[in-house]
DNA sequence: TGGATTTTTGACCGATGGTCATTTTATGAT
DNA sequence: ATCATAAAATGACCATCGGTCAAAAATCCA
């Protein structure tokens, strides 16, 4: 029987190959794509076998999905830092619209993979415990939207009807993802005369908060002044691109 | 030198063949995706060989690309019957949405389709040509919506600030799209109880036109008759699902 | 140190998108 | 009808790539 001290380091040590691998794969996705490179390039990248990549991860789609998970939750993260802004229900849902921005700015590659996903036999080549994982964070994102949505009903923040607060969640981020994916149309772009997608985001994620009836609207309140708070309190880093000029 | 008139038989050969190929390349791929089929077994279902597709299509990027857009333009045919509908502007609005939900009604396959364009690669192995039919294409669904915001912005129906035409335009395409895109996620259907995932794009789409200040607001006119209106007049083949019991 | 066990490796396999020399078919003049 | 020429269809063939697995290398422990 092996002392359990080397078995922790083992573990450690394919944990910290993992991560290499997931680094590189991320980093060919968003040169290449999908298609354009291959197991062998990615095992000379990292340094090992493409047997050994194999251990780890049952197919090309399976190690692309956990790519994804891994940036996925970065986001459920910058959510959740986004939901701890002390404000009004609206102005946290603001604070979640803006880390939504701040994800898209960090992450660029990230729609693009989230798309490929889309693509059936993804799911069908994936691993059940990866498809598990990308789900639960996909859940975080969620969740933390959702929880905001409930205390603005329950504080009467946003009216009861016609719309759960399961729908809000579902409308907030449905134009929230619409809008990236909408934005990455070069074409739309040039023809709409839209220079900055990400404020098209935010904008229209506006729209549907005001849709919603979620108090303050728009026009109540001077959200340029939240949207201050919110990035100097949250995303510092971030205020170049978040406040215009 | 050739006589026109056989010359004009082949040209209709050859597109009634390029018909044949995209019928059954459609097929395939709402039975299968993408990677599950290959050229060979397209080529043995229309009873020509592999070598006679390439003829047609450079590319098997190029072929679905060209599938997509076929489907794209009966988006666009039903965006064009549905801006006919004499009311308001919202209304008439109105009936573009229903049109995306007929459309998803009857083409459930096409948002995989168009999910699997986003991914990179596919750009670059399309023809020149392909690629400009299938703007064209997108711009005619564009342009139908285009113009009936403009008009509701002329006539008073819509404020002016703080968006323009193209923005308002814009966040209408990125709701219903969004909406079809999380609509089609099964984990988040379960997970926020959503049974009909088109009543949730409408749902959706109200809420950014009361956002934008689309007169008449939701609760101030009887859309469910207009709804029986559109229905009758403009899909009546429709009826059952767009018009819930 | 050496034998047992685990891990790594890369040659190999089957499948597939795409090509092109060869074959087949269509055409039109005689 | 026949034949020469041009056009079109074909499928054998090639290169590539995801995935496997027997052999080799490394590690471990007595």
């Amino acid at each position: 029987m092996a002392p359990a001290v080397t078995s922790l380091r083992k573990e450690r040590d394919l944990k910290a190959r993992e991560e290499l691998i997931l680094d590189h794969a991320r980093r060919l996705l968003a040169e290449k794509g999908f298609q354009a490179w291959n197991m062998e390039q990615l095992a000379v990248a990292v340094e090992y076998s493409k047997g050994t990549l194999y251990q780890h991860f049952s197919s090309k789609e399976d190690l692309v999905l956990a790519v994804a998970s891994r940036i996925l939750n970065l986001r459920a993260d910058l959510f959740e830092q986004a939901a701890s802004f002390k404000g009004s229900t609206r102005e946290q849902g603001r604070a979640i619209g803006l880390a939504s921005c701040v994800f898209a700015h960090r992450h660029p590659d990230f729609f693009h993979i989230e798309m490929m996903l889309k693509s059936a036999s993804f799911w069908e080549k994936a691993s059940p415990e990866r498809k598990e994982a990308h789900a639960r964070a996909g859940a975080r994102c969620w969740r933390t939207l959702y929880n905001i949505i409930v205390s603005a009903i329950a504080l009467g923040d946003m009216p009861r009807l016609p719309w759960s607060a399961e729908h809000a969640t579902m409308a907030l981020i449905s134009i929230t993802i619409g809008s990236h994916v909408v934005g990455m149309e070069h074409n739309l772009r040039v023809f709409a005369g839209i220079d900055n997608p990400l404020l098209s985001v935010r904008l229209n994620q506006d729209l549907v908060c005001d849709g919603l009836g979620w108090k303050p609207l728009l026009h109540e309140h001077n959200y340029a002044a939240t949207d201050q708070r919110i990035v100097s309190e949250i995303f510092p880093d971030a205020a170049a691109f978040l406040i215009p000029a």
